[in-house]
DNA sequence: CAGTGAGCGAGCTTCCGCTTGACTT
């Protein structure tokens, strides 16, 4: 008798088929296999919004095996995911492949022996509530997308979009960047005491006046103040010396993942994943192929016992008994919708430690490996102990405060510390000078600092993917794409990491907020998840929910048909004149990106394509070397003189000649952001004692 | 590494969530 199961991903087929005997062949579906169609709406408004599936174009193959290896099987069970999309993906093969058994359906939170041997003897039916409940979700997202998005077509510009996630998320950058720019600096001022404490010197801080937080907004404030407190006694009033335990963070799921590698490692969401790919589909270590990381999209904290045994093991071992707390460390996942399919991020051996892997890893692998190594090891460990001391000094009617704190035991902190996102997070791990209440301590000097009060921060990826995480908007598998989709639609712009919302983000959320209030609110998809819990508990209808839904929605939309005016986008002026005409230049957007354009047009057809010249010269013919954009967006640098001169380099040229061929040297831009001089000639002597083809990375997959 | 925009009005753009590859130096 022969079983087939599926799957959603093919590491996890070949895991699963290796755990079970000959009688058992297991595939993948990659995910959906039906959806609606993507060329039109594809959900019958008229007739109780009845969807219209098709399978998903580019499936083809998979699909063919998965209908093949049906024929040839005895029996099929359906192994997709233990949630709602899940549940969808396998009614959606249910129907496909026409299965007759009811009870085909299997799941399980962890890829162990035990957990799939138990689940594939426990098949149960599919949970048509949860299908239902999926479905929901995918239909409201259809027409909340593809209603809004031909209005904006109409309205604004063609090719733009908007969502229940995307328009959120640009929101967000909009609503902080309207903060940033309302925010009113606040002058205030810190007075701090220099004293002096036998060899020590002991650097408090005003804190309170006459038994009032102090209040120093201005220059004269602090005057008035420091005048008393030039000759004042200072005295210690109180020592205390507190214990703190701090917990080590939770191992990393998918969006904490992608905050630290934001934060530590400077790489993007999208890069974070694609190098999470890579461990967990498998490196070649010592000719085998074996996958490194458990599955990387997942909101879940949650371990399994045999690796958390692991961990402990390892921990007593390598660290010592008063590393290992007692009872093991147990998570709770953070706000938002957690449905805790998979386990948190965690490497498939503790024992594969970072130093070991490192011959067989790229770079970049590497570092993401060590990240997710250590943050898991340090979850497993004991609390670090922090002794905090507080020392306040009166002096005249005010008080003053020193506070310090020493690690007396590192525990996890010898391992991996969480990163913080600004500046002023920083710990305070500095010793307090040791002093005697009721002690009496010379005054050194006084010092007077202003400050302003800052404006919040921008949204970087990492915080918008934390916010939309708290907020329940978006999933694991969605954090990277929104990110490129509100980029690639121009909504936002990225600089040195900062998120800032364009002209045409803002006017779209605006458009937004006076038509669809209740769709770009940040608790819209909370109060929909609320909606489809119901579903999935059976004590809501998904027609009902729609047609709830839509009614409303519906009405707005033809009133914004009727009632927003075309609106027409002035072009950005460049500042240039044009040489033809003497008119202005202005930025047009094309289908190539940016360019500089007649303001004059039609009559004017002058263009220019921007550039952005460099101080380098090209040594071939003297020429200005420009810096250009490839198609795929990657910066290239040509010379001013094309096509008469047709150099060009991925590298910036510089003003040197290679001493050893002659060729013009160039300026390559390593990953860590360090800069080497190389020869562009691959065949120049002078680097011929570069590797080759560094032995031992990862074989590129066929 | 060209050329890009408007309109003529063909045919197309667009959502969110599951998955993995396909392309370059």
């Amino acid at each position: 008798m022969k079983t087939l199961i599926i799957v959603e991903s093919p590491t996890k087929a070949k895991t699963i088929e290796r755990f079970l005997g000959k009688n058992y062949v297991v595939k993948p579906s990659m995910g959906h296999i039906r959806d609606l169609p993507k060329s039109n709406m594809g959900v019958d408004i008229e007739h109780n919004f009845e969807p219209h599936y098709i399978t998903i174009r580019g499936k083809g193959d998979v699909i063919k095996v998965l209908r093949d290896e049906a024929k040839k099987a005895d029996r099929i069970l359906l192994a997709s995911d233990p949630d709602r999309e899940g549940e969808a993906i396998a009614w959606h093969l249910r129907e496909y492949l026409h299965l007759d058994n009811d009870k085909c359906r299997i799941t399980f939170n962890e890829i162990t022996d035990k957990a799939i041997k138990s689940a594939v003897a426990a098949p149960r039916e599919i949970d048509i509530d949860k299908v239902e409940a999926q479905q929901a979700r995918r239909i409201l997202d259809r027409l909340v997308g593809y209603e809004i998005s031909p209005l904006l077509w109409k309205k604004v510009k063609k090719g733009l979009s908007a969502g229940r996630v995307q328009s959120v998320a640009v929101r967000l950058i909009c609503d902080r960047e309207a903060e940033i720019k309302a925010f009113v600096p606040e002058e205030y001022w810190n007075i701090f005491a220099y004293l002096q404490s036998g060899k020590n010197e002991l650097v408090v801080k005003l804190i309170k006046i006459k038994n009032k937080k102090a209040h120093l907004p201005n220059k004269e404030a602090v005057d008035e103040v420091v005048a008393r407190l030039q000759n004042a006694q200072y005295q210690v009033a109180s020592v205390t010396v507190k214990e703190k335990k701090r917990m080590p963070a939770p191992p990393f799921t998918t969006s904490a993942m992608q905050q630290e590698a934001s934060r530590k490692l400077n790489m993007t969401a999208k890069k974070t994943m694609q190098v999470a790919q890579q461990l967990y589909e498998g490196i070649a270590v010592g000719g085998n192929i074996t996958g490194l990381i458990s599955y990387m999209r997942t909101d879940s904290v949650r371990i399994n016992d045999s690796a958390q045994a692991q961990a402990r093991e390892y921990i007593k071992e390598r660290y010592g008994e008063n590393f290992l707390p007692a009872k093991p460390n147990v998570f709770t996942s953070g706000k938002g919708q957690v449905q805790d399919a998979h386990e948190a991020i965690r490497p498939t051996s503790i024992e594969r430690t970072p130093a070991q892997l490192k011959p067989f890893l790229t770079p970049q692998q590497y570092k993401l490996y060590k990240l997710i190594w250590e943050r898991f090891v340090a979850s497993q460990m004991a609390p670090a102990i922090l002794d905090q001391t507080t020392v306040d000094v009166q002096a005249d009617d005010c008080l003053f405060r020193a506070t310090g704190s020493i690690v007396r035991f590192a525990s996890f902190l010898q391992v991996y510390n969480e990163g913080k996102d600004k500046k002023t997070d920083k710990e305070d791990v500095s010793a307090v000078a040791p002093v005697k209440e009721g002690e009496i301590l010379p005054l050194n000097k006084l010092e007077q600092k202003q400050n302003f009060t800052q404006p919040p921060s921008r949204y970087t990826e990492a915080t918008l993917i934390k916010t939309m995480e708290e907020l329940g908007i978006g999933r694991p598998s969605t954090y990277a794409p929104i990110i490129d989709t509100i980029l690639s639609r121009c909504y936002v712009v990225r600089e040195e990491k900062q998120l800032y919302p364009t002209e045409l983000g803002s006017l779209v959320v605006e458009l937004m907020k006076d038509y669809f209030t209740d769709i770009i609110n940040v608790e819209f998809t909370a109060s929909m998840e609320e909606k489809l819990d119901e579903i999935e508990e059976g004590r809501a209808e998904w027609h009902q929910v729609i047609a709830d839904f839509y009614g409303p929605f519906s009405k707005t939309l033809a009133a914004a048909e009727k009632e927003i005016e075309k609106i027409v986008i002035e072009p950005e002026q460049s500042g240039e004149v044009c040489e033809k005409c003497g008119r202005p230049m202005v930025y047009r957007m094309g289908r190539y990106g940016r360019f500089l354009a007649c303001s004059g047009f039609p009559e004017c057809r002058n263009t220019k394509a921007i550039v952005n010249m460099t101080n380098q010269k090209c040594l071939a013919c003297g020429g200005n070397i420009v810096q250009h954009k490839s198609r795929t967006g990657r910066i290239f640098y040509g010379c001013d003189n094309y096509p008469e001169c047709k150099y060009v380099s991925w590298d910036m040229p510089i003003d040197q000649k290679c001493p050893v061929c002659g060729t013009q040297l160039t300026e390559r831009v390593q990953r860590g952001g360090e800069k080497q001089i190389i020869c562009p000639n691959k065949d120049c002597p002078s680097r011929q004692n570069e590797v080759k083809k560094p032995k031992g990375r990862p074989a590129k997959k066929k």
